[in-house]
DNA sequence: TTGACATGCAACCGTATGGTTGCCTATTGT
DNA sequence: ACAATAGGCAACCATACGGTTGCATGTCAA
């Protein structure tokens, strides 16, 4: 879970993201195509990635195929960000109570 | 949305958040509590939070209480998680497909 | 008023992180 | 066969990060 939220950490694999969730199974060359980073900045954005399991990667011959997996995603909504829905508009109120108690 | 993202990247992080969300509004010792760090390396991470807007401080005399803000986790749900989660099925069987031709 | 308590500020430190450059290896098309 | 193409590896660099220590400030209670 760890390694999950610290690779969604970086705007530039969260876009490295983005791009295979539009396109799926793009090489690396491919996914370096306009950004403003060399091959290999990228090439390590995608191992951080994949030791997260958000992408797997498959060699085709001398190309390799990077595919997204949403599972831990998805994981993270359930098991982390549904945890803090419950009780939402409680702190929210607890909040206010707390901030109305100062200024009025 | 990057703030909260970098926010939510460190474990001792998430465990305030944690802490705050069994026991809204409280102060910073009280978080310090049982925790393997110094007061003021707390303090910094309740900074980050706050700049992220996770958190947010009220000054009550010497004290300073801490509220957790649920609205960024549940948008980081809304507006980025649900995105992947649309395609996720379509995403794994592109992925299966393509494991299945290179091995079979 | 003064001591104890809650917090703030700043300098410092080791390591992790994001990035680069340079070179090497493997595959493929002609 | 061999040049071009796709990718891998390793060293290096600056800065960000998580943490510490030491001291200063503000507030409350006796």
């Amino acid at each position: 879970m760890d390694d999950v939220f610290k690779a969604l950490a970086d705007a530039s694999r969260r876009s490295l993201l983005d791009r295979l969730h539009a396109k799926n199974g793009q090489t690396l060359n491919e996914l370096c195509d306009g950004l403003a980073m060399t091959r290999q900045a990228v090439t390590k954005h995608l191992v951080i990635l994949e030791q997260a399991n958000l992408v797997t990667a498959l060699r085709h011959g001398r190309e390799k195929l990077h595919y997204l997996n949403p599972v831990p995603i998805h994981q993270i909504g359930e098991r982390w960000i549904k945890k803090f829905e419950r009780g939402k508009l409680t702190a929210l109120s607890e909040l206010k109570k707390q901030l109305e108690k100062r200024d009025g």
